[in-house]
RNA sequence: GCCCUCGUAGCUCAGCGGAUAGAGCACCGGCCUCCGGAGCCGGUUGCGCAGGUUCGAGUCCUGCCGAGGGCGCCA
């Protein structure tokens, strides 16, 4: 079941229903603009509909205000209805229903989430790490946010299909192939392991670049593999799964849901490639230009000012990632069905997804109910606020990134912890470290670049993992004391009546707001920032109010509901971030 | 040259057109024998600049300045 209980959506039909009788039926379709109010003096909710409404009525704003709150009817749910200001209505809510909100939250498995009225089948395409290359700090944000994005749709309600658009195909995979023909003679053709891998493509891309020779042979060699040469392809398909293996050990110690089955490689798309090209040839949308096919969606103009191409064929006639994208949008809307389908990669490829996308929309692939979208994101800032970089300027591996996350978790646990024992101090460093990581990529609106700091991320203090996992521990120890204690503890009735109390109340009722809004826009950093004050709201809460300790044994058990729901929205937040919340710490 | 993104407190960052712009850190001053001190309360400092739209602009539009990125066979 889910009750419908935060005042935001309760108090939308009321509104509709005033609305209407003060101003007709044309204006029933008014959004109320219902809002949290920012200070308590302007009561717990606001409406600020009355100030657009004025106008389209003809009369002045606190007057709308006034004729609005005549029709009202929130006798039940608010015990005050104000117009303030230039025709603000401010409610506050009754105690009574907070309380009768809350408690149907706590009842509620799904803590108040509303399910999708119109679900959707979601695309969500995210970590793309690419063979024969070990995973760097570059692929850390895809791999988060697209992992976030992925638990968040879910929650509510979209049907979601994960897509690991891996790599394995093109132009640097020729180059790879070509370079281990040219040592397989000295080594007798052993495929090196992935640590190795990473050299092995170095040395591939700089004898590339340096030797015109082999380059033109590496693009042969594309060819090859595109055409389904069973040598080459058995190269190929050992370097895929020695990848594959250090792909799922990097997800499993990052705690992502990609498994093995979500991979649909760049490869896939190879047999779909000229049925592609074909369809939208006979749309009329390819041209050849300087021997290449290519697509020029309006609009998009290069340096000089001509048109920009996508290039769906090479003038050596191999197909590279413009094709590819291509392909892989026309899979993902016709035989996958989405309706959205979701690019989590950098922003650095904004104007390439642009393109693509509007190649799709010419082709009718999108449109009519069907549409994409580019999850950008920025860059990950060392210290000196150029990208992170090792101290030599290399690239930061992620597995060296996980592990120090963990070791410097650990060091942090060991100080401040409380007597753990090793295994389960080790699961908490581990649950610390790699949540710290995560949810410093998490909480910063992801358009921006972020800069990275290990003290930061793993501090106590401020919007980080650490503290969230620690207030949700010391509720957990909250419980585990008063089990000592004795009974009466349990699922009692909420009451609402210090101000901490009404303000943790409200805090609690807006979780289901904050995930429909990080979900709708695909921002994971407004959830993040609504569990920071869920979390601010308890510590004050819980500064001012005695549990334990309270006056009554009614008084104690609603204090300790609040701190339940409390303890369970944290970690559902966390475990929809894809982070874990420990019991201790 | 054109296009995209960003510019909020000393630092790191929130703020889906609403009232007096918030948080953490840092700094200053108080408080509490405190159910987990990794505490509580208070204070100082800010929307890059200039126009415009709007009843109302940090938020939308235009221009400028600054930073980053992109611009045909790499992905």
């Amino acid at each position: 079941m889910t009750e419908v209980a935060d005042p935001l959506r309760t108090l939308v039909a009321p509104f509709a229903s005033a609305i209407t009788a003060a101003f007709g039926p044309d204006y029933a379709a008014t959004d109320p603009q219902l809002r949290r109010s920012q200070q308590p003096q302007f009561g717990d909710y606001q409406a600020n509909v009355a100030m657009g409404l004025a106008r389209r009525v003809g009369r002045g704003p606190r007057e709308v205000a006034e004729a609005i709150v005549a029709a009202l009817d929130v006798g039940e749910l608010c015990e005050r209805v104000e117009v303030a200001g230039p025709g603000f209505i401010n409610l506050t809510m009754r105690p009574e229903h907070l309380a009768a909100a809350v408690t149907a939250v706590a009842g509620d498995e799904n803590l108040g989430i509303a399910p999708a009225q119109e679900p959707e089948t979601v695309v969500v395409d995210y970590s793309a790490p690419n063979v024969a290359k070990e995973m760097h700090v570059g692929h850390l944000r895809s791999t988060v946010i697209g992992d976030a994005l992925v638990r968040l749709l879910g929650a509510v309600g979209h049907r979601v299909i994960r897509q690991n658009h891996l790599g394995d195909w093109g132009t640097p995979f020729g180059m790879l192939i070509e370079h281990l023909v040219d040592v397989g003679a000295q080594t007798g053709g052993a495929i090196p392991s992935i640590g190795d891998l990473d050299a092995f493509y170095r040395e591939a891309r700089t004898k590339f670049e340096a030797d015109a020779d082999f380059a033109e042979r590496a693009r042969a060699r594309v060819v090859t593999l595109q055409s389904g040469d069973e040598t080459t392809l058995t190269l190929w398909r050992a370097l895929v799964a020695e990848s594959e293996r250090h792909f799922q050990a990097v997800y499993e110690r990052l705690g992502v849901c990609l498994a093995a089955g979500d991979v649909r490689g760049e490869s896939f798309y190879n047999p779909l490639l000229d049925e592609t090209v074909e369809e939208l040839e006979g749309l009329g949308l390819l041209v050849v230009d300087q021997g290449a096919l290519c697509a020029f969606p309006p609009g998009f103009v290069g340096r000089e000012g001509q048109p920009l191409p996508l290039i769906v064929r090479k003038r050596d006639g191999g197909y590279g990632y413009d094709a590819t994208d291509l392909a892989a949008l026309r899979f993902r809307v016709r035989d996958l069905a989405a309706q959205h389908v979701v690019y989590v990669v950098d922003a650095r490829q904004s104007q390439h997804f642009a393109m693509v996308f509007a190649v799709g929309e010419q082709a009718g692939w999108l449109g009519d109910g069907r549409r994409a979208e580019h999850v950008a994101f920025g860059t990950v800032l060392g210290p000196d606020g150029r990208p992170f970089k090792t101290r030599a300027g290399g690239t930061v591996k992620l597995v060296e990134l996980l592990e120090e996350a963990v070791q410097r978790a650990e060091a942090v646990v060991a100080e401040n912890g409380r007597e753990l024992h090793a295994d389960e101090r080790s699961a908490v460093a581990r649950a610390v470290g790699i949540g710290a990581l995560k949810y410093a990529d998490l909480a910063n609106d992801r358009v921006k670049d972020y800069a990275f700091d290990w003290d930061r991320m793993l501090s106590f203090d401020g919007n980080t993992a650490p503290y969230l996992q620690y207030a949700r521990a010391r509720i957990c120890s909250i419980f585990r004391r008063a089990g000592e204690e004795g009974p009466g503890v349990g699922a009692g009735a909420v009451v609402v009546e210090e101000p901490t109390e009404r303000a943790l109340a409200l805090a609690l009722l807006s979780f289901d707001g904050a995930v429909q809004q990080s979900a709708e826009l695909l921002q994971p950093h407004r959830l993040c920032t609504y569990l920071f004050d869920l979390a601010t709201a308890f510590t004050t809460f819980y500064e001012h109010c005695p549990v334990l300790r309270a006056d009554s044994d009614q008084q104690r058990s609603s204090r300790l509901a609040l701190c339940d729901l409390t303890a369970r929205v944290l970690g559902r937040g966390l475990e929809l971030l894809g982070i874990e919340a420990p019991d201790r710490m």
